[in-house]
DNA sequence: ATTAGCACTCCCTTTGCAGGAGTGCTAAAG
DNA sequence: CTTTAGCACTCCTGCAAAGGGAGTGCTAAT
């Protein structure tokens, strides 16, 4: 975005614009603003300064005779330079932690929270993927036989995170020897870095081997991909937003709330990135956005585990409410998750 | 629902609308009718089978001068009386059948896989419960240190499932003597059925104790809940259905799909029967589904794991395709899982 | 640079009207 | 009793015209 010049009192007069656009969802025009905001000036003054932010391309009208509304510019603009640093309020933020701590002492469980407080606290939908671990270190496997040929294999990596995999055998295999296998790939894998795995398994055969290869493809999978599920909460209330009222506008914000490859495409770039990150119109690099920001951060432990949280909704949005309820969980989820890994 | 006296003919017409309607969302008239299809009578007979009907309570119409719609009983009606029995034509099953068998050996891409073709083939908003076992007993135990003071509880049990839960202790602990815990626990409680569970925990102390009572209030809440994991495919699409075009119907049909307890309540219905289920417009039970059909089904293995697996879209539904849709489906997991628990 | 005044534009709603589709009723025929 | 044709009636839909209103853009004065 190219630096922009603004006299203060257009900077005030797109602050309100947008802070009323945003509550009413009506156009804004410059009588109600100079009646609502004492800004020592006449509406007439204020039109010239819309008319001006307009050419800027800060804001827009839907018609020539309605009032104005922001641009996804304009939204840029008001988040990077214009709005307060917002907050939750301490009592919702203790409200919030209450609640984590009476859940269950389960990643899983965190999320699924995480989710469903941030749609509450947030009015948008709320999205997070299981943390992918940095490091794909085995800490422990086991072998279970479930069935005479079929063995279930769970892998527990370093980051406490589960895998696990049904393996079909040729023959039938006894409890003693799935233990042997599972014993001789314990000492030599758990806690060994992946890029050595290969080496370590030149040494094994019959059983362990077959189950080594599995594990290094296992582990080599889930470096390329994102946590391997998605939570989601609150599409419905979402969709109660009046831009939501036409169809393809609805089917929009469905996709990019269902779309597992977009978080995909989005996850490295919040990761390089510490603080939250606002994405409005998809910023010219996503398609099918109009209408649509998203506010996402990363979470986790730096450099062990980290996963992405946060909001989808309509670029009509409260950025500053929603970043703060979103940097509000991601930094409780840190402490959490540090906890573990710390 | 009472049993009511039909002419052929006027099954023949009923079936005539619905079968349109499905196709055109368009209200049906009498003289369409009498044009496309060759009924041997005129358009005034079928005006009177249609007002007939509809004062039966199978169709209405939306005002005066339209043509007929069904109602939620003429849909039930044509679905337990009137309706052929379709299976999916068998090239999609074996294309359906080949995806399968290309997935990767584990439960959660089956289910995910299970949406995914269920939504392309029904046209609806698939969804689906990771399954539930009925006996809980452990197959396995194991205790891992993840930290100083954080020791993560793995569960596997006996259908293949994993539980996961940390647990914070008091004081740090070495790992041989949560091994010595874990060996102890496993000796005693692997195999046991629940009911003896807290009979022999009376034997322990300690921390072997303390996990021995977690796993016990584990199992315990996993066999009130269905499935935890609840996947979900295709809401976009079904969004894209004509009766969706207005705002409340849309949320109505977001707040189906989303809702957890919804699931859980239905669950047992399900359960108890053995073929596939419809319920339209919420059979009176559920409020808030109008215009909403569900087409759901039991898989698993009787008496060891089942889940629910179904569409839910609009009552204005090909009901004959989506039946056949379920059904293949349920009876691929069914198969799949059978190698597994037979 | 700011302000007041004013014409102008465009949306939104209402109204009226014509066209059309489909019904319900009636009376006659099979 | 069932079927059929005829016809008036109802109500939706689309279209055009008109009025009201909100808000702008321009101009000229301060």
């Amino acid at each position: 975005m190219k630096d922009l010049q603004l006299s203060q009192r257009r900077k005030q007069v797109l602050r309100v614009v947008i802070q009323e656009y945003v509550k009413s969802a009506q156009p804004v025009g410059s009588k109600s603003i100079a009646q609502k905001y004492d800004m020592g000036v006449s509406a007439s003054t204020i039109r010239n300064d819309l008319a001006a932010l307009e050419k800027a391309g800060l804001l827009t009208h839907p018609h020539t005779s309605a009032g104005r509304i922001p641009t996804d510019e304009g939204y840029r603009y008001f988040v990077t330079h214009l709005m307060a640093h917002t907050d939750l309020p301490s009592r919702e933020r203790q409200m919030i932690r209450h609640q984590f701590h009476q859940a269950r002492r389960e990643i899983d469980q965190w999320l699924r929270l995480s989710t469903a407080v941030l749609a509450k606290a947030s009015a948008g939908a709320a999205l997070a993927t299981s943390p992918r671990s940095m490091s794909s270190r085995v800490k422990h496997l086991e072998l279970i036989g479930i069935q005479d040929t079929v063995v279930l294999l769970v892998l527990v990596l370093a980051t406490g995170a589960l895998k696990q995999q049904l393996i079909t055998l040729e023959q039938p295999i006894f409890q003693e020897e799935l233990s042997r296998a599972s014993n001789q790939l314990n000492e030599e894998i758990s806690g060994a870095n992946i890029a050595d795995l290969p080496e370590k398994l030149e040494g094994f055969n019959g059983l362990a081997r077959e189950v080594g290869e599995l594990v290094l493809n296992t582990l080599r999978q889930s470096k390329e991909q994102i946590g391997e599920r998605v939570y989601r909460h609150g599409l419905a209330q979402v969709l109660a937003e009046p831009e939501f009222a036409d169809g393809p506008q609805v089917r929009r914000i469905v996709q990019v709330f269902e779309q597992r490859s977009l978080l995909q495409e989005i996850y490295h770039d919040v990761m390089e990135l510490n603080d939250v990150q606002v994405m409005i119109a998809g910023e010219g690099r996503f398609g099918d956005m109009q209408d649509i920001s998203l506010v996402l951060s990363r979470y986790g432990v730096p450099d062990r585990v980290s996963g992405l949280l946060g909001v989808v909704g309509p670029m009509r949005m409260p950025y500053g409410r929603t970043i703060g309820a979103v940097r509000y969980v991601a930094t409780l989820l840190d402490e959490l998750m540090h906890q573990i890994y710390g």
